[in-house]
DNA sequence: TGCAGAAGCCTGTATATACAACCTGTTCGA
DNA sequence: TCGAACAGGTTGTATATACAGGCTTCTGCA
């Protein structure tokens, strides 16, 4: 085995996540076979299996056994997107979820966004500015810059039908992410967009996203603290889940 | 191979699990390597070494080559405990942490409480009300229930000394948590606790803790708004992290 | 035509073996 | 005495092989 080469399981890893990754493999293709991969990439049976246990425990792909290996939804490696797709949460709960767009346009990035996104100062970036409803309720104003060179037909995207995070992930993956949660009071220009009353506390989410190794977007998310909370879940892996359903009991207990 | 059973990489993870569990093989200690595993449990090596290598991944054990398996420290696998260990939290500020006791009884589980719980009502938990202190400041009311049965000694332990959050993970390892974080505005007890100004929203972190499958504490965490931030960070498995250094940088970004 | 069974692919697991690389402690030589 | 070389245990990876069990498809018999 070549020192400086990475290990030939990893490389396969690599090689499928790729494939994934660059839309060539959309959810639920077939993924080839540890047969398959044994002839194609020259390597051994158990060398495929490794490779592609590890992609099911990452939750990149599925498998079953007599039938093949599929490439996983991405709803279902929902961490990263848990708290960042509003539409799919707003639609889970039952409700109808409508956005309006205050601004979509393109910047030249400064002070704390170009530090944010790991740029120079004046990179190109995209804005956007909107409004998240759950039924008629405003429940996010969603602040967003997106590097422009990550997503160059930005502007000409319809952000009421598909929202941003939505747009984002379906570029590439986004497989990192960093938020720092606040309890702030709002200032008049959010409490006007969110329909709050004065001294309603908002939650404002501060989330930058990775892919492919740099930060591409990062967002200010505010939310009226009457009407919006967030919520998550741990369990480390190898474990079996045992809370999820029970979730939204304690989301009613009020102090 | 028998159908009933486990398979055998399963029995060797679950039996290094629960020695750890146990307290027998404490962090840091040694597990027994893969040759040792082979002549005791007469497994084949390759066996063995996915156990070990599956545990690595989990964050049970670190492996060394040349030197062996050890049992992770808890605090390396933080992922449950990042929100949760306050004191570590503050000195990896460089601030030093102290705690007050205002409540240490014990109750009788009602409502709320022993829905959280999952306990019939009037089951006995013990109730903890502390604040804790960044240097001279009030950073965080804790309002904590614990399942008497999982903790019988609570009432004797010195909280100024060890967090409750450390006490319990000594106990045994927390494997599950769920949170919920709000924005409020704060009522006067807490505002007063945490040397409030008036309208201050607060932070609220509701969580709820497993172990071994089944809730054993809920605490409701206060914060003040204004000197109190949630940071968290994602990584998809199978990934290096890049962030994390960052994270500071962020954190200063004010809007 | 309809159904049972076989064939053939798939994953899941387990074993035996091999070599590379790493770490520690010992031994031997300058 | 100091340092290099070696031995022995450890993990990390890769291969070849084997059998069990699941799913689909085809085939041949009634």
């Amino acid at each position: 085995m070549n020192r400086a080469a990475k290990p030939m399981y990893q490389q396969l890893k690599d090689l499928i996540i790729g494939r994934i990754s660059t839309g060539e493999l959309r959810p639920n293709d077939r993924v080839p076979s540890e047969n398959e991969l044994v002839e194609s990439m020259k390597v051994s049976r158990m060398t495929a299996n490794r490779a592609l246990r590890e992609l099911t425990d990452e939750g990149y792909v599925d498998r079953v056994a007599g039938l093949g290996t599929f490439v996983a939804d991405y709803r279902s490696r929902s961490d990263v997107l848990e708290v960042q797709n509003i539409a799919r949460e707003i639609e889970a709960r039952g409700n109808t979820h409508s956005a309006e767009v205050l601004k979509q346009s393109r910047q030249h990035a400064r002070g704390e966004i170009a530090r944010a996104l790991h740029v120079a100062q004046g990179t190109a970036v995209f804005h956007l500015l909107l409004v998240h409803y759950e039924n008629a309720a405003p429940v996010q104003v969603e602040d967003r810059y997106v590097l422009a060179s990550f997503a160059p037909d930005c502007l000409a995207q319809d952000f009421t039908a598909v929202t941003p995070s939505a747009y984002l992930t379906s570029i590439a993956p986004l497989q990192e992410a960093e938020h720092v949660v606040r309890a702030q009071q709002a200032n008049a220009a959010v409490r006007q967009r969110l329909d709050m009353q004065a001294n309603e506390p908002t939650l404002v989410v501060l989330r930058r996203t990775w892919s492919n190794g740099r930060p591409v977007t990062f967002a200010r998310l505010h939310h009226p603290g009457s009407r919006y909370e967030l919520t998550g879940h741990y369990a480390p892996p190898g474990t079996v889940k045992t809370a999820s359903a029970d979730v939204v009991q304690l989301e009613k207990l009020r102090q």
